[in-house]
DNA sequence: TTTTTTGTTGATTGACGAGTCAATAAACTT
DNA sequence: AAGTTTATTGACTCGTCAATCAACAAAAAA
């Protein structure tokens, strides 16, 4: 029953599977026939949308990493003031949507694949300099100079968070994450800026 | 030529060649028959030693952990004083020993493994563990019951420094990354004290 | 209506890899 | 010397999986 317009509807639903998956396995051993079939398809198909499983899995960390994106530009919107932009960064890095197993899975084996598959590596370096800009813009007039440290220190602090949240049993608790790196944040400003 | 007493040799070889494999291949997507290659030997042997290719990731994971334990030991022995310790702590995690590409790599794939494999996940909880009580142990003359927060901060920053590292590209820099995790602590105590 | 394009799958290919087994050989024991 | 234990490997089994192909179906274009 051909309808037509189904690639981007199949393609969604791949690059979604794509990310149950790997968040389920936990890891990038995950074939091809699993994911088709949890979106509702044959692996065959699977193939002739994407080429590759090598294709799926970056489909799916660019969708990841758009999500992610996109949820930052919209807490920053309505930012209002430096702190307040560094505040909706953390929130949103933490927000449910990222901050879920399946996402926090996907995004570790993301990065395992950065190691080497240079178009993953790229992608992360994207997301690295976009976080690090907006950090940055928002720390420079708190701190001054000490921004650039700064900046990376709590970068490397949430990816850190992450990390950790992996082999926490239970839902991850994303405010408690959204505390830690604030108090990281308040000990390096002029006394309490932040509360 | 089967001079006796090969066990241990063996063994010890399968695990660095395990370690050196995984950090090359960037992922736990090696075969046994390429690390019985590099440690000079047939598959067949491999299997012989360890029974299956789980236990051969399970002893490499027990290795860098044990290593890594030695030398957090060896540092806290000369260490003076809860400042020290803490500082002892840092400099042995970021030491060339640990923080070189091939520990970091194999590193973050047992972190994976630690998903789903129970093995891994409970050798990873020790290593825990033990990091979060000495450094309460350097940090609570400190900053008394901030210690705890402050623990799990340091903690994170660390797994999120050593995350970062896999990315860059040149070697490993530990000097910075003791550093950022220094100055993390620094702005956390009554002005100064670490310097 | 014929042709082309798009969607879809079952069956197959081809490769690879974990783990087993049987056989060989050297040492050590009795 | 006969028997046992340890070391070692080549050959093989068995399963899995990515990718391809041939074929069929429905819509759109001609």
């Amino acid at each position: 029953m051909p309808k037509l317009g189904m690639e981007p509807i199949r393609k969604a639903a791949l690059v979604k599977a794509t990310i149950v998956e790997i968040g389920r396995a936990g890891s990038l051993d995950v074939t091809v026939g699993q994911i088709a079939k949890r979106a509702g398809m044959s692996p065959a198909l699977a193939h002739h949308y994407f080429g590759s499983k090598e294709e799926m899995f970056l489909a799916a960390m660019r969708h990841v990493l758009t999500l992610y994106g996109a949820e930052v530009r919209g807490a920053l919107a309505f930012a209002d003031g430096p702190e307040q932009r560094v505040r909706a960064i953390l929130a949103a890095s933490f927000s449910p949507a990222n901050f879920r197993r399946e996402a926090i899975g996907a995004w570790l084996n993301f990065w395992l694949m950065a190691q080497t598959v240079p178009q993953a590596r790229r992608l992360l370096a994207v997301y690295h300099r976009r976080l690090r800009s907006n950090l940055l813009a928002g720390l420079r007039p708190l701190v001054g100079d000490r921004a650039d440290a700064l900046a990376n220190g709590l970068g490397a602090l949430i990816d850190g968070l992450y990390l950790r949240e992996v082999l926490k049993s239970g839902p991850p608790d994303g405010p408690a994450a959204v505390a830690s790196a604030l108090d990281y944040l308040n000990a390096h400003l002029p006394q309490g800026t932040v509360k």
